[in-house]
DNA sequence: TTAGGTAGTCTCG
DNA sequence: CGAGACTACCTAA
């Protein structure tokens, strides 16, 4: 949810028009808005950055991005969106094999992913179920998943 | 297939 | 603060 949030540019991505918050030089947020959301250029030097580098992530499906992150979360969740962020372009982790790593539990791993305001970035899409796909964005259906699902297949990964 | 377990966060009061 | 409810889950039977 965010409403009415000032963006420091809007791009267009084959998702459709992503919103971009940038904050003291790193990336806060990034919002997937609607089709006919107006576009609008980077304002500033890190949304110049973090545009360019999801333009050649949408370009280029093995690209890993390299940019300075400030996501707002608890203590937890910042813990669980650094291993997210280990896990390479084109390869998955289940919730479980998180929750291990980090001495916790999978219902708490998918609250954690959830919350993450950076998709794509920090990439929440490569988390999945044991047997299933799993939820994106807090949904478990609907365009939210049309967008997980795009998102691995970009990557070469199988349904 | 389901029942129960689990960890973190949110919401009331 | 405390109790309970709510999850993008997992495992055993």
């Amino acid at each position: 949810m965010s409403a009415h949030s000032n963006y420091q540019a809007i791009i267009a991505s084959p998702l459709g028009p992503l919103g971009i918050v940038s904050r003291n030089e790193a990336l806060c947020r990034i919002d997937f808005l609607p089709e006919d959301t107006a576009l609008s250029p980077p304002a500033d030097a890190a949304a110049r950055r973090a545009a360019a580098q999801l333009r050649r992530y949408f370009g280029e499906p093995g690209w890993s991005f390299s940019l300075p992150l400030r996501p707002a979360g608890t203590p937890f969740q910042q813990s669980v969106w650094r291993q997210l962020q280990q896990i390479p372009a084109g390869q998955t982790r289940s919730y479980g094999h998180i929750a291990r790593a980090l001495d916790s539990g999978p219902r708490a791993v998918g609250n954690a992913c959830r919350a993450n305001p950076l998709p794509i970035v920090i990439p929440c899409h490569r988390v999945v179920a044991a047997n299933g796909p799993g939820g994106y964005a807090g949904r478990t259906e609907g365009r939210n998943m049309e967008i997980k699902r795009w998102l691995l297949a970009h990557e070469g990964i199988a349904p």
